[in-house]
DNA sequence: CTGACGGGTTGATCTCAATCAAGGACAACA
DNA sequence: TGTTGTCCTTGATTGAGATCAACCCGTCAG
């Protein structure tokens, strides 16, 4: 586990125009408070596969996402694997009222985020009942994100999983203005697979499926939604 | 839907003697807080299979559950549906920030429930920190809850799932005071089907082997766990 | 240029859980 | 007492997705 924090040689990029912000927690706090948070945080760096933090490790730190994604994953003994969400930026990782971490993070590409010692964060929260309010609600967000997965794992077929998975991606990509004609799909298809509970050959036969039928365009890099209506029905489950 | 108000019949159950104080979003409350919330807060009770409130409708409550199980779920246009949790005395429901009711809640049974109006509730909160930070807690809990069910949910065997359903049940209904040699199972099949992502004749099978291995004993209301340390090893995914 | 490797696709076969179907246990009720 | 309905169980069969296996393609090292 590699944590390079972003030193003399880089700029010190201020919260003021930080690109997640506005999407994260720190959209709850004024210009002073801002400083204040910048004060106790500090911007570290992680390349492409690196592990942020481990399962049941205990949790010394928060994270709020700044540029990139991390998977958020849970193992079983034998090596099965659940990931359990993608993290984007402006996502706040870390659950304050649980001593351990709860899941393992890893980079999907290069990551960069902020880190909060949790004891000072926790400090600097605890007065501050507008953050704590954000965080309520980060938190249902993320609730209600959990429950509507496990329809897709509960009740979904193959078919339905890939293309519920690239609408909500799609949604969530715009959602912090980052949508376009092609989604980018930075993780592999294991990742996919262990996202929607399937194997890889599952996922590499509905993705060749989707194409045949027209509603995708696969790319190295993501796949265009040629039929978007077609993946919305399906993402519905109006088969 | 039908609601009844705890009336002039029955005694005022203060909070100060409330069963599921403890547990409950109360239990960051002093005395005198908690005689304010009582004061903005009704009792209500349902009935056996009666609905709180429904999936998309609009939220104007907040609930403490006071006593009894609720099953808490999500419907698919087609009627598939996938129950995300059961909620028990203690739990809280509500989201502050998503304006719509994200499932559908209906008893199990008989239930009471502490009853607040959202508005009210929301500016009784804002200027208390540590009711704040409770709820935070609270959902945290709900999301590290909700993320084991997803690894359920996505991989693992319907034998494993059953079992990880008893132990979870068992340790959640133990957290509340509920332990005991019996463990209700106060839901239907149908219901546990609906939360395992699994067929009502697969949790029927499932039951009867782990009975016929002697892991389980069925009766009416609930199960007895002949062999726990069997049951939390394919509990734990160690097959 | 060649071989090894990681990531992805595709085909053949198998298996676990779904589906289809029948019947049992029990309570409510006429 | 028989009738009806709900819930649960069990058996037979099917099927969606897992597993096993082969192969493709691009990249990188030697």
């Amino acid at each position: 586990m590699k944590i390079s924090v972003l030193g003399e040689g880089m700029h010190f990029r201020s919260c003021h125009d930080c690109t997640a912000r506005g999407f994260a927690i720190c959209a709850a706090l004024d210009k002073t408070e801002l400083r204040e948070l910048a004060q106790l945080s500090r911007h570290v760096r992680f390349e492409s596969g690196a592990t942020v933090f481990a399962q049941a490790n205990i949790a010394t730190s928060f994270f709020s996402v700044h540029a990139g994604t991390l998977r958020l994953y849970k193992l079983l003994p034998d090596s099965r694997r659940q990931i359990v969400g993608f993290a984007l930026p402006g996502d706040f990782l870390g659950l304050p009222g649980l001593p351990h971490h709860e899941f393992s993070a890893d980079a999907v590409g290069r990551v960069t985020l902020c880190q909060f010692p949790k004891e000072s964060f926790a400090t600097f929260a605890e007065k501050r009942p507008q953050l704590l309010r954000r965080m309520v609600e980060l938190a249902g967000h993320e609730l209600a994100r959990a429950h509507e997965h496990m329809v897709l794992l509960g009740r979904r077929s193959a078919e339905e999983k890939i293309a519920s998975f690239l609408i909500g991606w799609r949604d969530r990509l715009s959602g912090i203005g980052r949508g376009g004609e092609i989604l980018p799909l930075p993780m592999k298809r294991l990742d996919i697979a262990d996202h929607l509970g399937l194997t890889i050959e599952t996922v590499s036969r509905t993705f060749s499926k989707l194409e045949r039928d027209g509603v995708i365009q696969t790319f190295a890099s993501g796949v265009v939604l040629l039929d978007a209506p077609r993946a919305e029905a399906l993402s519905a489950g109006v088969s």
